[in-house]
DNA sequence: AAGACGAAAGTGGTTGA
DNA sequence: TCAACAACTTTCGTCTT
């Protein structure tokens, strides 16, 4: 939604405040009255350049005033118009004609584009909330999905796949990925459908992607399991000495990490099950299990996991 | 009784002819 | 386009704790 500030007009209509009398204090952020702290208007305009650019060189041609640019707006802040009605008298009858309709066309299809966006992006508002996702991924799920509808690959697709799709892509490329059951979850869209649609578009959108990189789950995973930090960093470590062994190649990424959890929770004496852990991570218990066996093996683990167990065991005969 | 283990059959995606 | 295939899932019986 877009607010349009009246500084000027509210400076001097509302120079005192409405509560308590008192003069009002105005600072880069807000109007509010020093006396009682009613906050009349925050969120002024930003009478700055805008200051997304660091390189010093651009951001002397970047003069660009008001506040930064964001894709959040349905039609980035600046919608396309061709022509208007003056530039119509340097065109001749039949010119004219053909430059009235342009017009009238261009207006329909930005009308149409604009509506498609903008119920897509609340629906992928809606997403990225329950989700709890950042705004810059939002963003970029936003940039996606705008790209797939310029280049036509919305069409024939419903247009709540391709924002699912768009916001897992982004959720990638930001390297904080959610797996396919979690978009799927939010979105109620099958978990194949969103999959499709996400290669499709990386497809068409010519976006490399790489495999998601294990270590990018521990955190999350950790942290519904209500791991130790300790166990997460033993986990995280076990994952590297597993990629320099080459082990990751083929795998799905969340088995892996989620056999790595199992194992640093085990060795940190704070066990999970291995559903607990299937569950968090979205894969059976069958797969962990597969993943636990190669890891124990080729990482030599066998002889620590089975001394602590036999701890394990000396410990439960004395509490009994 | 719950958890771990493993075999067997099925699913969806990738790859190479 | 189709068959082979690798990874993963589902299901189920057995063993361990």
């Amino acid at each position: 939604m877009m607010k349009t500030y009246n500084i000027i007009g509210k400076m001097k209509e509302q120079t005192r405040c409405e509560i308590c009398g008192e003069r009002l204090r105005f600072d880069r952020f807000q109007t509010y009255c020093e006396n009682c702290g009613n906050v009349v208007e925050d969120m002024p305009i930003n009478f700055g350049k805008e200051f997304a650019n660091v390189d010093p060189e651009k951001a002397e041609k970047r003069t660009r005033t008001g506040s930064p640019m964001t894709q959040t707006d349905s039609d980035l802040g600046l919608s396309t118009n061709v022509g208007n009605f003056s530039d119509l008298k340097k065109f001749n009858a039949k010119d004219r004609f053909k430059m009235l309709r342009i017009m009238r066309w261009n207006k329909r299809v930005s009308v149409a584009l604009e509506r498609n966006l903008k119920s897509a992006f609340s629906e992928l508002n809606r997403i990225s909330n329950y989700l709890k996702l950042p705004k810059s991924i939002e963003e970029e799920g936003k940039r996606i999905y705008r790209d797939a509808v310029q280049r036509n690959l919305v069409r024939g697709r419903s247009m709540e796949k391709v924002v699912a799709a768009a916001l897992y892509t982004a959720c990638r490329i930001n390297d904080l990925p959610r797996t396919l059951d979690e978009l799927s979850e939010a979105s109620s869209i099958e978990k194949k459908e969103i999959g499709k649609t996400y290669r499709f578009i990386t497809r068409e959108l010519k976006i490399r992607m790489y495999p998601s990189n294990p270590v990018d789950y521990i955190a999350r995973f950790a942290c519904e399991l209500k791991l130790s930090p300790g166990t997460q960093t033993k986990a995280v470590e076990i994952l590297e000495m597993t990629q320099k062994k080459e082990l990751t190649s083929g795998r799905g990424p969340t088995g892996i990490a989620a056999a790595a959890l199992y194992i640093a929770a085990l060795i940190n004496g704070e066990k999970r099950t291995q559903r607990e852990v299937a569950d968090v991570a979205g894969v059976t218990e069958v797969t962990i299990r597969n993943r636990y066996k190669e890891l124990i093996r080729k990482l030599k683990l066998e002889k620590l996991i089975k001394n602590k167990k036999r701890k394990n065991l000396m410990v439960s005969q004395q509490s009994s």
